[in-house]
RNA sequence: GGUCCGGUGGCAGAGUGGUGAUGCAGCGGACUGCAAAUCCGCGAAUGUGGGUUCGAUUCCCGCCCGGACCUCCA
C-alpha cells in the first residue's frame, strides 16, 4: 500500500503520516461561518479535505470526519440584525444554502457536522476546566486565556507572544491581563443571543468551540486538523492552547494540514474589490467539475489564481478526458492507477495525479479499455469524471434538434453544396454545439 | 516593524544533488470538401550574485521581486 505523507504546519516539515489509531483515523476541520453563501476560497478549505478524506478512505478501513458550523459569531448577530431575522433562522437558512451549494460542488459531506450552539454546554465545562486549573480566568464578564501560562503558545504559528503585540493593529481591552490573552468567553447584552454560564449571560468566544467540539466527536488527541492557513494564527494557535491545557496529557492534533489562499484575475478575493466569487455564481457559467479541476491543477499549499481563462481551459481537459473514457469503450471504473495513489499520497499532490491522468487518457485514447477504467476511476478518487460521458457532452442541447439538423447538413453535403452545410454547422455552433465528421458519420457535442 | 512562504518555457503548473513532468498556446505534417476531434514531429524555462560539491534548478548566505499573516477572513 502507498504510504501517505503529508506536510505538518507545526513542525513546518512532509513526513510519512502516522495515524494514532490505524483502524479509525480521525480529522477535524474548521467549517464555515454561516452568515453569507460559500465563496470560491472556502470551496478550496473544503476540496482540500474532501481529497483528503477521500484518500484516507482508500488506505485506512475507518475514518471519521468531522467538520463544524460556526452558527454563533458576531457577523452572524450583525446581519441576523439587518436582516431583522434571528440568528438561529439565518444560521438554518445559510445552513440549507451551504449544502446545496457543496452538493453542487461534489464536496462529500462530513461524517458529522456540529453545531456551535448545540455545545455550549461542553464549551462552557471546557472553560470552566481551564479557569479552575489557571489557564484562564475571569474579568468584568470576560473569561480570558492567560497566555503566559502556556510556554509554547506561539509554537503552531511561529510567533514569540512577546513580540506578538508589537504590531497588532488593535487597542488592548483593559481587562486583560496580558495583551495576548484571548477571549473564551464573552457578556452579551439582552438584544444578543446568550447563554447562562457561571460568569453570567453570554456568548463563547470563536476559538473554544471547536476545541470543544473537537474533543466531543474526536477525542482529545486525533490525527489530522485542517484549514485555511489564515485560520493559522490566531485561530488554530488559540484551539491548541485551550485543547492542550484543557485535556491534560493530550496531544490535540497529530498533524496540521492548512490549504494556501486563492486569488481572482490576479488579486487577492474581497468584498471591496468586488471581485468575491460565490460556488452559486460560478457554477452558473461553468460544470461543477470543471470547478473542482481548476481548483486542484494548482498543489493545496501554493497559492492558486482563480481566473475565467483557467476555468475554460479546466472544462477543456475535462472534454479530453470523457472523450477518452468513451473512445477506449470503458463503461466501468478499474482499479485505481498505482501512478495516480502515489502522487496523491504525496502530500496530496493533485497536480501530479492530474498529470498521471492525461497519459492515461492517452492511452485510452489509443483504445486501451483499461486506461480508460483507470481514469475513471482516478476520477472518482479526486471527485471529478463522475458524469456519464454522453451526459456530460450533450447536457442542455436539444438532442432531436440537432440530429435533423444533422441530416439536413448531410444531404447538402452529398449534394456537394458545402456552403449550405458550413452555414448548417455554423449555426449550431452559433447554439453552442460543435459536429464533428468522422469516419462513421458526424457526431456532435456541445461547445 | 515582526514572522512566514514563494520566484521553473509565451501561459498554467509538478518534480529533482547528475541529461527539467504534464496541460494550454505556437510551429511543421497526417487526416478532412473545409473544419472539429485525433495522431506524428519541433522549438521553448529553473530571478540575481556568491558558497558547498566532481556536479546545484534542487543545499547554504546575500540581494532583488512578489505574496501571506500579525486577535475572530477558507
Amino acid at each position: 500500500m502507498a504510504q501517505l505523507t503529508l506536510h505538518d504546519s507545526l513542525t513546518r516539515s512532509t513526513a510519512p503520516f502516522v495515524p494514532l489509531d490505524p483502524a479509525h483515523v480521525r480529522v477535524y476541520y474548521c467549517g464555515p461561518t454561516v452568515y453569507d453563501l460559500l465563496h470560491i476560497g472556502n470551496l478550496r478549505a473544503m476540496l482540500t479535505a474532501d481529497v483528503l478524506v477521500r484518500l484516507l478512505r482508500r488506505l485506512y478501513p475507518r475514518v471519521t470526519f468531522v467538520r463544524n458550523i460556526t452558527d454563533v459569531d458576531d457577523k452572524i448577530n450583525a446581519r441576523a440584525a439587518e436582516l431583522g431575522i434571528g440568528i438561529a433562522a439565518l444560521a438554518d437558512g445559510t445552513i440549507a444554502e451551504l449544502h446545496a451549494d457543496l452538493a453542487a460542488a461534489g464536496v462529500l459531506p462530513p461524517d458529522i457536522e456540529p453545531r456551535a450552539t448545540h455545545h455550549v454546554g461542553e464549551m462552557i465545562a471546557l472553560i470552566a476546566s481551564l479557569v479552575a486549573s489557571g489557564y484562564a480566568y475571569a474579568a468584568e464578564g470576560h473569561v480570558l486565556f492567560s497566555v503566559r501560562h502556556f510556554p509554547e503558545y506561539g509554537r503552531l504559528s511561529g510567533r514569540n507572544p512577546d513580540e506578538l503585540l508589537a504590531g497588532a493593529r488593535v487597542e488592548v481591552a483593559p481587562y486583560k491581563r496580558d495583551p495576548g490573552d484571548f477571549v473564551l468567553w464573552k457578556p452579551s447584552t439582552s438584544e444578543l443571543p446568550g447563554w447562562d454560564s457561571p460568569w453570567g449571560r453570554g456568548r463563547p468566544g470563536w476559538h473554544i468551540e471547536c476545541s470543544a467540539m473537537a474533543e466531543r466527536y474526536l477525542g482529545a488527541s486525533f490525527d489530522i486538523h485542517g484549514g485555511g492557513s489564515d485560520l493559522l494564527f490566531p485561530h488554530h494557535e488559540n484551539e491548541r492552547a485551550q485543547s492542550l491545557c484543557g485535556y491534560p496529557g493530550s496531544s490535540f492534533a497529530t498533524v496540521w494540514l492548512h490549504n494556501a489562499m486563492l486569488n481572482v484575475e490576479g488579486e487577492k478575493m474581497s468584498k471591496s474589490l468586488g471581485n468575491f466569487r460565490t460556488i452559486r455564481d460560478v457554477l452558473q457559467d461553468a460544470p461543477a467539475e470543471a470547478l473542482r479541476l481548476l481548483l486542484l491543477g494548482t498543489h493545496y499549499r501554493s497559492v492558486l489564481d482563480f481566473t475565467r481563462a483557467g476555468l475554460d481551459k479546466a472544462r477543456h481537459t475535462l472534454d479530453r478526458f470523457y472523450r477518452a473514457i468513451q473512445h477506449s469503450g470503458a463503461d466501468a471504473e478499474g482499479p485505481v492507477p498505482d501512478e495516480v495513489l502515489h502522487a496523491l499520497c504525496q502530500d496530496l499532490n493533485s497536480p501530479a495525479a492530474i498529470a498521471v491522468m492525461h497519459r492515461l487518457a492517452d492511452a485510452a485514447m489509443a483504445g486501451r479499455q483499461s486506461a480508460g477504467e483507470g481514469l475513471r476511476a482516478a476520477g472518482r478518487l479526486v471527485g471529478l469524471l463522475q458524469a456519464d460521458p454522453e451526459q456530460w457532452f450533450r447536457a442542455g442541447t436539444d438532442a432531436d434538434a440537432v440530429e435533423q439538423a444533422i441530416a439536413e447538413r448531410l444531404a447538402a453535403r452529398k449534394a456537394r453544396d458545402f456552403a449550405r452545410a458550413d452555414a448548417i454547422r455554423a449555426r449550431l455552433l452559433a447554439d453552442g454545439v460543435v459536429l464533428e465528421d468522422g469516419p462513421a458519420g458526424t457526431t456532435w457535442r456541445r461547445a
